[in-house]
DNA sequence: GTTAGCACTCACATCCCTTGAGTGCTAATT
DNA sequence: AATTAGCACTCAAGGGATGTGAGTGCTAAC
């Protein structure tokens, strides 16, 4: 559809303007070294780009800047063809280090990621999938309250402070811990809820004296849905782009991250590998004139979880995205290594 | 020092410019229903006040706009003798709810605190002082792995993934895990260390083969000096602030505010009760022109956490610092409930 | 098909002017 | 002696004008 010139003034215009943020005129590109063009040729063509919605104007004589459209050929067309897979090792100092937790490894992508690019990083954590229940301890604190502990196989670990029904005898919650904890190792940790109900209230029944109240005990302490983990790096970054220079976008987009049920649903991916949202393909009232790109990073059969980056649409769309490929790949190696460990 | 007209004027302009974020002129003042005095009997004492140091112009024939001194004043001399204890029951509704951590009540506190005063809140978590180890697990997660988990008798958990050595054996494991069991329940958090060190290493040698890896290993996952715990809340609220109009105040803020432990350390107060720093009182560049206010809830004896609250240095201190009173003291409140559940 | 040339456009900066809220000072009033 | 009215003065802020320059579109020449 675009002749080979056309092409290439496009991809001109979009690595200057992610540069400079300044709309590109005829001029400056008739001038690059591998440009053979007149400023009029280049212009004509600018005219066409244009009518085919490929580039804007900010004003009548003002030069040109990508239209989202643009971007979106440009990612589609010209850099996704030309990445190769890169082995950029970014994370290799920290997989090292074997006392990381995994929650610290993701926290510290996060961080590196926004470092490097200067956007602002999130990332979701691994989701509990595939993890199973590896023990499960309730540890007495006072007559009236206890604390309950739940280990994943994978190293995560879960706590949560309750209190102790006043009808609920000692020795019930002794009797209750036993059989939890035996019949409870090993089942996956989406499946808890289910085995509870199904298996385990009836063994209780035997021994335990007010098993309605046992129960809801237990769902409430055990299955309280628990908040999305989310990862941000690097928020304040965002504020040295330059698009971000009136208080109206800094507002919209700071109490957005401030809802981290919403940025979790944002980000979260269902497909694999990468995935760039452009502006208004963005469903996000606030970051409709934002990019967004997401990464999954997944172990095994099922995914786990998601890396992205956000910043201006004028983004450095090659960097960030052979980097957050390098990225994914080496958290899912890092994470694999982990899980291997455990078995 | 100041007489009776003067520190009505005082207090009328700070109040309103409190209210307006413009500067008060001589004519508004004199319109109020409690000033019975002329403009121009009102500009003469502005004019005095302003010689003082209480009061400032922004230009030459602008009206007046409060100095740090005459907040200083008005906080000292005129909000502070007049605060009386009101019980507000700010978190009534939370404490109420048994299921809650500690941890979400500070978390909820915080948010509570922002959502109310519209400024940037920030609780930083009760320390560890004087909670003592209620309970040391090792659950073994692999033959290379294990999860190490401290409860403290505050019901406090904290858990580390730790990559066991392969020179240390399987036996040994279990035993250190025995004797460290038996030997550090009960011991203050502060101490653990040092009862480490001096009484179980003896211990140890007896029965495992290599005490130095062991000590090593043991350090590490116990004793990596834990981040300091923030709850921040409303962090976008402060935008909302008309003096946060240029990005370059904002992106100062927010680039301190990543910072946790200079904020740490900013509002780490020593002494007990309310504290006011207003301006270039504080330390910290990045807010030399706003206020800060912290104020301790404690727990018996020992200080245990702070509240504090960042806003412009034209904030609502009345307001706030009853505010913070009261939450200081149900906070309190709340935490020694949960302390004595525990005993 | 490409390019030089030229008239035209428009954001942006600058200067100027007006307006109005506010002051300080002086003289009149209480 | 304290208060107030009156008045000249100041200055930020807003609103044209105006000039400048980077850029365009179009036409005609190459």
């Amino acid at each position: 559809m675009l002749t080979e010139r056309q092409l290439l003034i496009l991809q001109v215009i979009i690595d200057d303007f992610i540069e400079s943020a300044h709309p590109v005129g005829s001029r400056v590109i008739s001038k690059k070294g591998n440009i053979p063009y007149s400023a009029a040729t280049i212009r004509n063509e600018m005219a066409d780009l244009e009518e085919m919605g490929y580039l804007e104007k900010t004003h009548t004589s003002s030069g040109r800047i990508p239209s989202e459209k643009g971007y979106r050929y440009y990612v589609d067309y010209v850099i996704a063809p030309t990445l190769k897979k890169t082995n950029l090792h970014i994370m290799k100092h920290i997989v090292q280090d074997g006392f990381l937790e995994m929650e610290q490894v993701v926290q510290k992508a996060a961080e590196i990621l926004s470092d490097i690019t200067n956007y602002t990083s999130i990332i979701l954590g691994p989701e509990i999938f595939n993890t199973k229940l590896k023990q499960l301890q309730i540890i007495p604190l006072s007559h009236r309250s206890a604390v309950a502990i739940l280990i994943t196989d994978a190293g995560h670990v879960e706590h949560r402070t309750f209190t102790v029904p006043a009808q609920m005898q000692a020795s019930d919650l002794e009797k209750m811990i036993n059989i939890l904890n035996s019949r409870l190792q090993g089942v996956p940790m989406l499946r808890l809820q289910h085995v509870l109900h199904s298996e385990i209230m009836a063994l209780l029944n035997k021994y335990v004296n007010d098993v309605e109240i046992a129960y809801d005990y237990l769902s409430s302490v055990f299955f309280s849905d628990q908040p999305v983990k989310l990862y941000i790096g690097g928020k304040s970054n965002i504020l040295m782009q330059p698009e971000f220079n009136n208080v109206e976008k800094i507002r919209s987009f700071y109490s957005m991250m401030e809802n981290e049920d919403e940025v979790a649903d944002l980000i979260k991916s269902s497909q694999n590998g990468i995935k760039v949202t452009i502006g208004n393909e963005n469903k996000l009232e606030a970051i409709k004139d934002l990019s967004l790109i997401t990464a999954s990073y997944d172990i095994g059969e099922n995914q786990m979880g998601t890396i992205a980056l956000i910043g201006p649409t004028r983004m450095e769309y090659r960097k960030v995205i052979t980097l957050m490929n390098a990225l994914s790949e080496e958290m899912t190696q890092a994470l694999h290594h982990w899980y291997q460990d455990k078995e």
